[in-house]
DNA sequence: TCATATACCCAAGTTTCTTATGTATATCAT
DNA sequence: ATGATATACATAAGAAACTTGGGTATATGA
């Protein structure tokens, strides 16, 4: 997922939040947008992102339309109505797990604090 | 590591800030005690913990001694000085990857803040 | 012409976890 | 006394999510 090996498992969740946020993008710009909101800081990789787009649209959570861009084809991801479910349970998942990392790893830790 | 199948990659982390807040602790109290931390949400599992604390052993970041507690044998991890190092470098890759997921996932979020 | 950017894809290998076992002692309830 | 639960260690097979390293192709700037 980036050039740190921290933390697998959240990549879906990030695909997920970024299509509800933005009604359709396409792999790369995916890409370019985590790379942007963290200031380099997380690279996306191909290898990791093309088959996490793959399973998510067997999935039943994600439809595709390819459109052709500069003779360039491009294929742009939305959110179908499962997709868009599961947005909010994985966003409330992570939230949940993150909750517990500060109560493991920050004592005196609470809900609501940084 | 728990019930549901939610990011992979902090139990180390995990590990070794328990230990530097205990001094020392053993194997099956470091699962009650996460157990107890996070109300019975986080489980770690055995299959999970002891292959983390034997690699984590031999990569130098603990030491371990054995001891006889009511005809039980009980095996004590402790941070070596590499250990102690490692705390730190782990606690704040974490709280890094923290603050990016916020920063990809909560649109405005600034650090400081819940 | 060569590197970089854009844009898609796959395959081999690694790490980290789950699930399922196995061993052994202690305690509590039936 | 017998079985279930708790304590306490461990390993092994398989799944899942990555990394790394390739492949294809067009566009653009040095």
């Amino acid at each position: 997922m980036s050039n740190n090996n921290l933390i697998k498992g959240s990549l879906q969740t990030i695909i997920l939040k970024l299509l509800e946020e933005n009604e359709r993008m396409y792999g790369y710009e995916i890409t370019q947008k985590v790379k942007e909101l963290t200031a380099g800081e997380i690279k996306i990789t191909e290898g990791a992102l093309y088959p996490a787009l793959h399973k998510l649209e067997a999935e039943g959570m994600l439809s595709t339309e390819i459109q052709q861009v500069d003779n360039r084809v491009r294929k742009y991801y939305s959110l179908t109505k499962d997709g868009q479910k599961e947005v909010s349970a994985k966003m409330s998942e992570l939230q949940g797990f993150v909750n517990n990392l500060h109560r493991i790893l920050d004592p005196g830790w609470k809900p609501g604090l940084a």
